[in-house]
DNA sequence: GAAGCTATTACAGGTTCATGACATGGCGTG
DNA sequence: CACGCCATGTCATGAACCTGTAATAGCTTC
């Protein structure tokens, strides 16, 4: 739908969001950062809006006046193969599952750094121009975004739901280091300081499942000190 | 939320203070340093101007009329992700660890010399926005900000977290000159005066590995009398 | 040559992380 | 409704690895 972006790293961006001071703030942010966007304050606006506006992917915020942002989601994907990031809301009890299920791309939890909703966007884009389809293959490892299997070595590997979520959160932007701190609030939608190992044992738990030797973690690598990267790097 | 800097070292910032006599001060010594400066005499108005103003950086009195600093705080964090320096009075008996849960990237106590507020500003922008470019390649040496990862002649080198928190904060300005004070504040977090030889320990350890000669060091150079300073020449 | 500053090295205490066990609670099933 | 399974969060333990400190040697400057 969308052609190529105008200059590289530059992104059509349709923000459909009807609080209008995230939404102004979300502007701003990705305005300052060189995209092109446009907003919307209700799904039928967005729905309308994408008629006209070719974005390279839609931010769509779950909770909206009038049809939801799961059901923005599906029309969306009925029509379009636009990306699709979602944003919810810490609290709403997202269903991560549901919302990739519907279509969406990726997912951000709301309060959101810009520089944060920002690199998803990019992540979103250089997988789906690069590769047109929402499955990846990391050595051994095949991660498939659209029905949410992994498997290694053409096997199938069943992940429960926060091992998914993490894997997929990591995953979507390979080399990136998330702190525990980071991935708490975006994958747990924790938002308390504590110190918990709990993202530890998560991780522990998903190389049990994905590494081959999980003494050896080529996937999931840690990084003293700083929390942890999905690889191969 | 805003983007890069106009000018290396430059920030657009936005000051919330109630004080005409310290407001006046404030914007005067920022605007002296070359800072775009925007200002509200309330928290409302802090807010509004945010919508409108892309500040990399809010500078929030804590004792507001109308709605409090930590208030502010926490509205600002519901929507953006700018830097927040608080700015309190001594003697407020202010939560420190209050303030940072609210969202506060760092607190300064009034009365501030200008130079200090100042440098506060700086080195919360270097922290925020350290995440913006990645990778970095001086001469033989590769420092990935995104991976945390380092490089000479394309072979990685693994970097205990001292040494790479030193790392990435002086090649954050190269050819700055860095005191052991300020070392130990910004990449320690201390703040005791103990003049240890401690920062020596670390560079030295650090020069040990990325330097190809490390008795004659490239990248982290001593400036006698000074500090440290990084530079590939 | 002396004083002051920095490099170099060694070491012990402390921190961080992996690992596995355990308790809790939800969810589906019988 | 009761049961059991599974996922998840918490905790204790141990090992590997840093890191701060101190002691000594080397270099610069006056």
């Amino acid at each position: 739908m969308s052609g190529p972006p105008i200059l590289e790293g530059m992104a059509r961006v349709l923000l459909v969001e009807d609080d209008p001071n995230v939404r102004n703030a979300l502007i701003l942010a990705l305005k300052g950062r060189d995209h092109e966007v446009e907003s919307a304050a209700s799904g039928e606006e967005g729905l309308e809006l994408l008629t006209r506006f070719a974005a390279d992917v839609v931010v769509l915020d779950l909770m909206l006046p009038g049809i939801d942002g799961f059901e923005v989601c599906r029309r969306i994907r009925a029509t379009t193969s636009t990306s699709i990031v979602m944003l919810s809301a810490r609290g709403d009890d997202f269903d991560v599952v549901g919302g990739l299920e519907a279509g969406a791309d990726d997912y951000v939890v709301k309060p959101v750094r810009p520089q944060v909703l920002e690199a998803r966007i990019r992540a979103v884009l250089r997988r789906t121009e690069s590769v047109a389809s929402p499955v990846e293959t990391y050595g051994t490892l095949r991660v498939d975004r659209a029905s949410l299997t992994v498997s290694r070595n053409g096997r199938r590997i069943a992940l429960p739901p926060m091992e998914l979520r993490l894997l997929l959160h990591l995953s979507a932007i390979p080399g990136q280091v998330f702190s525990r701190q980071q991935l708490l609030e975006s994958v747990w939608d924790h938002d308390y300081l504590g110190d918990s190992r709990l993202v530890d044992a998560c991780v522990q738990r998903l190389r049990s499942k994905i590494e081959d030797v999980p003494a050896e973690p080529k996937y999931v690598q840690t990084v003293r000190g700083f929390g942890y990267r999905f690889g191969p790097v």
